[in-house]
DNA sequence: TTTTGTCATACGTAATACGTATAACAGATC
DNA sequence: GATCTGTTATACGTATTACGTATGACAAAA
C-alpha cells in the first residue's frame, strides 16, 4: 500500500480503498496497545468498552496486513512474539505523535475566549491596529482585550505581568521573545519652515549639525546616523537634544512648533509634509529604516487566543504597514 | 478519541468503531497530501487512479473529522487554508514515519534464502550447536550453512571473508564485532591420575607449578591464573607446557593419557572424572569462566538470513550453555 | 466433575465508501 | 456573446466492511 516509485514530478501511489480490509490502521494499533498492557484479549475488550470478539477479529486483521504473528495466543494464555515486542515499542512512539498531531490540530479551532494583552506603541495602537484589533474582537465573541500603549520597553518580564503579545519597534534584542516581522518603517529628517527663518532647505546633513534638535529617546538620543540614498555614505551627527521624548506623536507637535529638527517615520509626518507644515531636510539622506515586529515569548504552546491574533496581524501586515 | 484519562493502571479510552464515518485516517491524508501536490482535486484523482468525487468526498472526511478547513475551493481553484498548511507539514513528516514502521515491520517477516557462513569453535561446532543449526536449516527451507569450524582467530576481515557472524570464546577485542553474550563457561584443573603416580591430591595452587603442563593457546601459554572460589585470592603460576594446543579436545586427549596438567571448559571434563580417568586438582581454584559470544560485525541492516540465525541462537542459549 | 475464564468463528444486520451520472461555476477561445 | 474545457459538489445504486450476539473448544482452579 505504501508502495511509492518516485518518479520526477509524478508519483505513482494508487490510493488504496477505504473499504480495503486492512481496517482504520491507526485504530487496529491502538487495539493491539490495549491487548498487551491489559494482558488478554478480553481484559481489552471490557477496557474498551467492546466485545471479545472484535478485539480478537481487530487483531487478526492488524496481522493479516502486517504479514506478522505479533501474540502467539493459546484459549489460556497469550505472550509476545519478538515480533510483536518489536511491534509494540515502535508503534508506542509513533501513535504518540499521531495524537499530538491531532490533538494540535483541533486545537487550531478551539474557540479563543478570555483576556488578550498587547502592548503596542501610541504610534500604531492608537489608529492603525484598531481595525486589525475589532476584527480580532468581531470574530472571538468570547474575547476581551487589554490594550496597552507604550512606547518605551519598561515592561520586561512579559509572562510575568501576564502580556500575551506585543509590537515592538526597532530591534528585538531579548532573547526569551519570538519576533515576527511585520514591516520595515522609513524615516526621516523633518522641521517647520518657521524654523529655517528664511534660510535655505539643508541639502547635505553635515548642515544639520547647526540647528536646535528633537530627540525621540527610544531610538535616538544624542547622536543621529543617516546614509545617503545614492551614494550609500554614512553622516554620524552629535546633537544636543532641546527636547527629549518617547513618544513620537510628541515629537511631531514639537517639530510642528518650529523648536527644533526631528526624525520619524514617514507616514507620520506625511500629512503635515504635504501641507507645507513641516519640511523634509537633507531629503538624500535617511536614518535606517526601523523593523516592525509581533513579539511572543517563547513557548511551546501558544493558546488559541494568541495564535489567532498573531494569524490575524500577520495576514493583514501587508495592509497596515504597506505604504509606510 | 483520543481522550485519555490516565489512572493508575486503568485507561478510559473507549475503542472507536472501525466504521465511525472518520474513514481510514492515514489514507485520508495521504490523499490530502497528494492533493496539495497535484494542484488540484482532479488531478491528484487522476494520479492515484480513482475518481474525482472520491477525492472530494475523503478531503471533506478529512476536513470533518478534524473539524478544520484545509482547503479553500471554488468551482475553479483551490487554495489552501493556514489550518490547512500546517496540517500538510506536520502529516508529511507523521506519514513518512508510519511508512518506516510498516516497511520495518514487513520486512521482518522476508523469507531468509541463500547462505549464511559461520565460524564456530570445534568444542561447540561439532556437537551443542548442531541442534539449533538444525532447527534453523528446517525453518528456512531456502538457505545453507557454511559451518566453519575454527579454533583460532585467523580470519579477522569477517565481512571480506563473507562471515555472517561467529561463537567466539573468551573477551570479544574487535570494536568492529557488535558481541551478544551468550553464556560464561566454568574451566577447571584436570589431570589424569596416572600423572600423579600415587601422590595426593594437589589443594593448594602452588603445587601445580611443579607439575607438567599443557597449554590450551587460545587462552593460556606460559602463565595461569587461578582463583580461590572462598577466599577470592589470586595465584599466578608460571609454566612451560609441554605441549601446547589450540584445541580443546585435543588438551582433553593429552590429558588423560597423563602427559600433563590441563585447564578447560568443565563441561568437556565431566564425563571423564565421573569415570575417574581424569581428577580435578586443587578443587578449591579455578581459571576465571569464559564468556561465549555470537559475534557478527556492526552493520545498518541484517539480512533476514543472519537476523534469523541471531534469534535463534539467543532464544536457545540457555538450553544449548545451561548445564555448562 | 463443575465452574470460570480464555480465544476463535458463524450469523444477521447496519453502516461505509465506491464509481457513474449530473449540476453549477469560472476562465479561455472563437 | 456563445461555446468549450476544466473545476468541485452531490445523488444514487451497490458491494463490502465491521459490529454484537451466540456458540464451540480448551485449560485451570475448586
Amino acid at each position: 500500500m505504501m508502495d511509492d516509485i518516485q518518479e520526477p514530478g509524478r508519483a505513482l501511489r494508487t490510493a488504496m480503498p477505504l473499504q480495503a480490509g486492512t481496517g482504520e490502521r491507526i485504530e487496529l494499533m491502538l487495539t493491539f496497545l490495549k491487548i498487551v498492557e491489559a494482558g488478554s484479549l478480553s481484559a481489552a475488550a471490557q477496557q474498551l468498552g467492546t466485545t471479545q470478539p472484535t478485539i480478537s477479529r481487530r487483531l487478526q486483521m492488524l496481522e493479516r496486513s502486517l504479514g506478522l504473528r505479533l501474540l502467539q495466543r493459546t484459549t489460556h494464555t497469550m505472550r509476545l512474539t519478538q515480533d510483536g515486542e518489536r511491534c509494540y515499542e515502535r508503534a508506542k512512539e509513533l501513535l504518540a505523535g499521531w495524537a499530538r498531531f491531532e490533538s494540535e490540530l483541533k486545537g487550531a479551532r478551539e474557540e479563543p475566549e478570555g483576556v488578550l494583552r498587547v502592548i503596542v506603541p501610541h504610534a500604531f495602537g492608537q489608529e492603525r491596529l484598531i481595525g486589525p484589533l475589532a476584527r480580532y474582537l468581531q470574530q472571538h465573541a468570547g474575547m476581551s482585550v487589554e490594550w496597552l500603549l507604550h512606547d518605551d520597553r519598561a515592561i520586561q518580564d512579559y509572562i510575568a505581568a501576564g502580556i500575551d503579545c506585543a509590537i515592538q519597534v526597532g530591534e528585538v534584542t531579548d532573547p526569551g521573545l519570538v519576533a515576527l516581522p511585520l514591516a520595515q518603517v522609513p524615516r526621516i529628517v523633518v522641521a517647520a519652515p518657521s524654523l529655517l527663518d528664511g534660510q535655505a532647505i539643508p541639502q547635505d546633513a553635515a548642515e544639520l549639525a547647526a540647528l536646535p534638535w528633537l530627540a525621540l529617546r527610544t531610538f535616538y538620543r544624542n547622536e543621529v546616523q543617516l546614509t545617503h540614498s545614492e551614494t550609500g555614505r554614512h553622516k554620524r551627527i552629535q546633537i544636543r537634544p532641546r527636547f527629549s521624548t518617547d513618544s513620537l506623536y510628541a515629537l511631531r507637535s514639537a517639530a510642528l512648533q518650529g523648536v527644533g529638527v526631528g526624525i520619524g517615520s514617514r507616514w507620520v509626518m506625511t500629512e503635515y509634509l504635504e501641507q507645507g507644515q513641516l519640511i523634509q531636510l537633507a531629503p538624500k539622506w535617511q536614518a535606517a529604516p526601523l523593523p516592525v515586529s509581533l513579539v511572543y515569548p517563547y513557548a511551546r504552546f501558544y493558546p488559541a487566543r494568541l495564535r489567532r491574533f498573531i494569524d490575524l496581524v500577520r495576514a493583514e501586515a501587508p495592509a497596515i504597514f504597506g505604504e509606510t
